[in-house]
DNA sequence: CTTCATTCTATAGACACTCTACACAATGAT
DNA sequence: ATCATTGTGTAGAGTGTCTATAGAATGAAG
């Protein structure tokens, strides 16, 4: 029989950005609402973790990338909903892109070849 | 007109190695050749800094993936020959297995579906 | 009305890994 | 001798995720 496949992996550094970044391309959410967004889309294999969530929405603030109001959730707490700014949008097609190249040249390094010993 | 591809692209923290494993399974190779290697199979995208190598044969070498004998390279240098041991290759296993499960994880978020705003 | 689970944001500190920059040794060529 | 090349190595900075902990605000249960 098989392995079953893993449950959950962890985050590679330097993709949380990237993940939410995607995330918010569907329209404004608010902190928890992205790590579920994330974990549900994933098929459960990311989980992003709080200590990791909120610096990284500070970082991507504090870079312009999104901006950030505080609102209602539908559940009725009070919640920052945070919205792509319009470099955002260019910041998240400049990692999308190096993202492919990376995975792209971890494939060619991994690909088998026949000749291995 | 496109733009150009990125000519080199940072390694993700904690891809070096599989990298490196996935490398020795050609058979054993000193440091220098290893870094050469990844850099040429993956078209010049990857780039393996010396800072980073070195450390992580030491890191591989100090859990018992790979060990080491100093010998001769094809000219004339002294150079530490690494090769896999056996819990080394159960390791390489499992470590391209995180890999494509993140990277498919990466993907599935990634993906666009019309949805966006 | 007071307890409790849920939702949501937040920070501190540990930890791991790659990077830049630098240093050094040994060989072969000129 | 001098020099470029080959090859190994370390120090320190920087970055970002993790675990663990905290607390505020709301609605539900008793």
């Amino acid at each position: 029989m098989k392995p079953s496949p893993p449950s959950r992996v962890d985050l590679l550094q330097g993709t949380l950005d990237l993940l939410v970044l995607r995330t918010l391309l569907f329209g404004p959410a608010h902190g928890h609402a992205i790590a579920k967004h994330i974990q549900a889309v994933s098929e459960e294999l990311l989980q992003i973790e709080t200590g990791s969530l909120y610096p990284a929405l500070h970082r991507l603030e504090a870079q312009g990338w999104i901006d950030a109001t505080w609102e209602k959730s539908e559940k009725g707490k009070r919640a920052k909903y945070y919205r792509l700014t319009s470099p955002g949008r260019k910041h998240l097609v400049a990692e999308r892109m190096k993202w492919e190249t990376f995975a792209r040249a971890m494939g060619l390094v991994l690909k088998p070849t026949g000749e291995e010993a």
